[in-house]
DNA sequence: CTGAAAGCGCTTACAG
DNA sequence: CTGAAAGCGCTTACAG
């Protein structure tokens, strides 16, 4: 509890706290003899700098608040890893919460970054939260948005051809001979989802008899997946789609486990697709077919534009869209 | 950056600055008039409050910081999530850090969590952190180690019996007739592997002919399983292992796809084992026999010895240890 | 290059 | 129940 202060350490280097605080703040203003005896007695006393005081001071807060849809979600855990090593290297400490898709928990975690001032929020939206990051920008913290274009005007943003991922997948699929496709995905509120699906449902229209349903699985997690899944093969077999496209691979997996449990064989039966190309797709007991998007690469990008807004905070928006990429794997083509 | 201030908020609701903050801290010290008309000006002007000032006059900051091993590592998040759950009751928000085991980015997050004096500190070690955790301890930040018992006297602690886990892999391996047993995990400084080794090790002397050997991977990923396992291949085929145990089950998945690649049968030519049993081990190609440990109940025991510690910083440390399970599957049990 | 003074925006005793 | 005053620990102009 002996907390040391920057006058503690003063007065033990024989100076005042403002040349201590120069020292910590300014090196280059302060004599070399200065600096030397001012680190000299932070060493002996230990002393930390008291963040909310500098911060109150300074006015501002370095730190960069991020928020994802699921932090057990390796497609997310890349993005923010990318946005980590690029903010770290300016100096930008990175703060992580995890709305978990819930809108309640995205806003209180809005709300803290708005109380501590945080400099930017990098941020993949559940809910309708552009009033609320509106108010974040009035308050002077920049704002990219990760996955959706959605407020285009106000924030630049990272996204990926989300429709055209759909279509790729569809494409494939009725390349591949299905016909009858069941979307599984949700919230169905989720623009990701939509957009998926929307793609899909534009190539399915291309061709004869083909057909998509969507089934909202409510959440983008295994077990939301195994859950549609099981219900779906509740149905009669001649009722069974021919193939399932999973929005995200973690839905895709549940899929998978639920149709293996059953005896369905994958593709032969139904063929599965999903979304994300985490590294466990393509390590699954069958090896999922699934659409790559650049996750980290996106996480970068996001934190350098970020960079950008809070620079000159009246600059122009950008807006950077990746393509996506179909890596077919067994799950879909029984060669 | 019209930032409405308490004293804003004071004007326009036609009281003092310090009736607003009662209004908003302790509601139950105004009356009801008052607070409507103080809830009303907030409203009105968008007010949010600025945590440093808060922070640095009540003298204290409610958040707890966490640091884990490996942010991308489902065991983790899962402890993460479990943490995070118990804290939220608490009304105390989380800021995770990922040391991405390495010191020097476990002592970056810890000076961070310092600076801003956080009420208490959730960490998974990697370097030798004793010393600085007990600086945070003299500051006033509790502290609970996840995952091992090291500054026993000093810090309470969750962990699971990590030499049981190794003795039960190795006794199920022994069993299913591997002599030959090659542990892959690292770094080897590392408590984690240390113990599970060393419980395979005390397992396998009890056997004529069980040997032990351990390959350092260097990290815990799935990157590092592949590369030693591809080294491990380039023997000559009577130096092979009869078993794999990798210390962590992502380690074991990289091991998976190196052995499929190079045709090698799972478990026929060799046996694979895993650790922590993420969900991703059980979907595999080949399914993976793992060590269950209660993930989110981890996390949670420790955000509740955390809370316990914050409460009565001078009581006795606790340490809750849990017990492992052996999850049989495929790669270690032919058909 | 160094220091005395002021003040960042709140909350906390304290008095009324 | 409400308000005037002080002060949390730092950094920022400014003067020397």
């Amino acid at each position: 509890m002996a907390m040391a202060q920057v006058r503690d350490v003063a007065a033990l280097a024989g100076v005042s706290p403002a040349t201590v605080s120069n020292a910590l703040n300014h090196p280059h203003r302060v004599s070399a003899r200065t600096l030397a005896k001012v680190q000299a007695a932070i060493e002996e006393l230990g002393y930390v700098r008291n963040d909310a005081a500098r911060q109150l001071r300074a006015g501002s807060n370095p730190a960069v608040g991020m928020i994802v849809l699921d932090a057990a979600n390796p497609y997310f855990t890349d993005v923010a890893h990318g946005a980590e090593q690029h903010l770290a290297e300016l100096g930008r400490p990175l703060l992580l919460g995890n709305s978990a898709q819930r809108e309640e928990q995205e806003l209180t975690y809005l709300r803290l970054f708005d109380e501590q001032r945080v400099a930017g929020v990098l941020i993949a939206p559940v809910g309708d939260v552009l009033p609320k990051l509106r108010t974040l920008k009035d308050h002077g913290t920049s704002v990219v948005i990760i996955d959706r274009k959605a407020g285009a005007d106000e924030f630049s943003s990272v996204s990926v051809n989300d429709e055209q991922g759909g279509w790729l997948v569809a494409d494939h699929l009725i390349d591949q001979g299905a016909r009858r496709i069941a979307v599984i995905g949700g919230p169905g509120s989720l623009r990701q989802v939509r957009h998926r699906l929307h793609g899909t449902q534009q190539r399915a229209d291309r061709t004869d008899g083909a057909t998509v349903e969507f089934l909202d699985t409510g959440a983008m997690d295994t077990a939301s997946g195994r859950e549609t899944v099981q219900r779906l093969l509740e149905r009669p077999r001649d009722e069974w789609p021919e193939a399932i496209f999973a929005t995200n691979d973690l839905v895709a997996l549940g899929a998978l486990q639920v149709l293996a449990r059953a005896g369905v064989e994958v593709p032969g039966e139904i063929m599965l697709a999903g979304y994300d190309d985490i590294e466990f797709a393509a390590s699954a007991t069958i090896p999922i077919t699934s659409v790559r998007q650049p996750s980290e690469e996106m996480g970068r990008q996001a934190a350098e534009l970020l960079r950008q807004a809070i620079e000159d905070p009246a600059a122009a928006v950008q807006h950077t869209v990746f393509q996506p990429e179909l890596m077919v794997r067994e799950s879909t083509s029984a060669h």
